[in-house]
DNA sequence: ACAGGATTGCTATGAAGCATAACAAACGTG
DNA sequence: CACGTTTGTTATGCTTCATAGCAATCCTGT
């Protein structure tokens, strides 16, 4: 069959990211998490006493959604919310989460590895900046 | 605030990609089509008489899920279906369908130039391989 | 020719991600 | 201390994607 998006970046993008987040999706259901609570859990380590909201805005997921989000992880006993003043709370990974994050890094860093591994040497190196540029570039109206 | 996630690949595929969907969006909203309905109506012109079935199996999208997608651009009078047997139908643009697609055609080569231009240079002639290769590349159980 | 398995198109349904609008409470600043 | 901002939250809707099941039709091997 003729194709004429596979040469259009775009839709390699499209592509690669969907196939990509349902393979990690598999791998993370094993120890019970998403990639998105993952990449939550991992920024609360990173960052002690970080807000919910301030994480909405570092991963770009608005703050009515990260409701659900930390609840579950709340209720899953891998987090912990302190209040900081009367209407900020600090997030907080338990003795539990940290373990968890632990199984999590184990898989992220093999899937990684393995993502890696079907680039060509030749342009692997380059995949990172690359996309790193799509998304965190300057704003399209500079250019 | 620290940010482990800007170094892994997969992350930053996510990132970009979603950036970019949202972007692509809106430029698509102007002439009443979303991406998946551009690659739609690309394929029905790069391959007269295809299935919905087919389409379906080139773009990942399960047959069920092709239902509301091809009914839609029928009912704006974008495609039709025709019989090729007692079971099967062939999807082909109508006049309508292919003045739109010339649109978006030209909507979708600007979009990507401009994706292109927000990469550095150095790295730009690697992404489209880069990420062909993660989506099109060998199984996993090869490796 | 025909039986069995595969394919097509479709309905129904649910999970997940993402968006907006609205609200009360609390914050911070001029 | 009044006013604009921020936080956390509820409610709601849309889009994407997955599964299960079904009837009709097809293709293939015998």
């Amino acid at each position: 069959m003729k194709d004429p998006l596979v040469s259009l970046p775009g839709y390699a993008l499209r592509r690669a990211a969907s196939a990509m987040i349902a393979e990690l999706g598999e791998r993370l259901v094993e120890i019970g998490l998403r990639h998105t609570d993952v990449s939550i859990l991992i920024l609360i380590e990173a960052n002690a006493r970080i807000t919910a909201s301030a994480l909405g805005r570092a991963l770009d997921i608005k703050r009515a959604n990260m409701v659900p989000l930390v609840g579950r992880l709340e209720a899953g006993g891998l987090i912990e919310r302190r209040p900081i003043d009367g209407k900020s709370h600090s997030l907080e990974l338990t003795a539990r989460g940290r373990t968890r994050l632990a199984e999590a890094w184990a898989i992220i860093e093999q899937f990684e590895a393995e993502l890696l591994a079907r680039v060509p040497a030749a342009h692997r190196d380059h995949l990172l900046p690359a996309l790193n540029a799509l998304w965190q570039g300057p704003p399209p109206t500079l250019g």
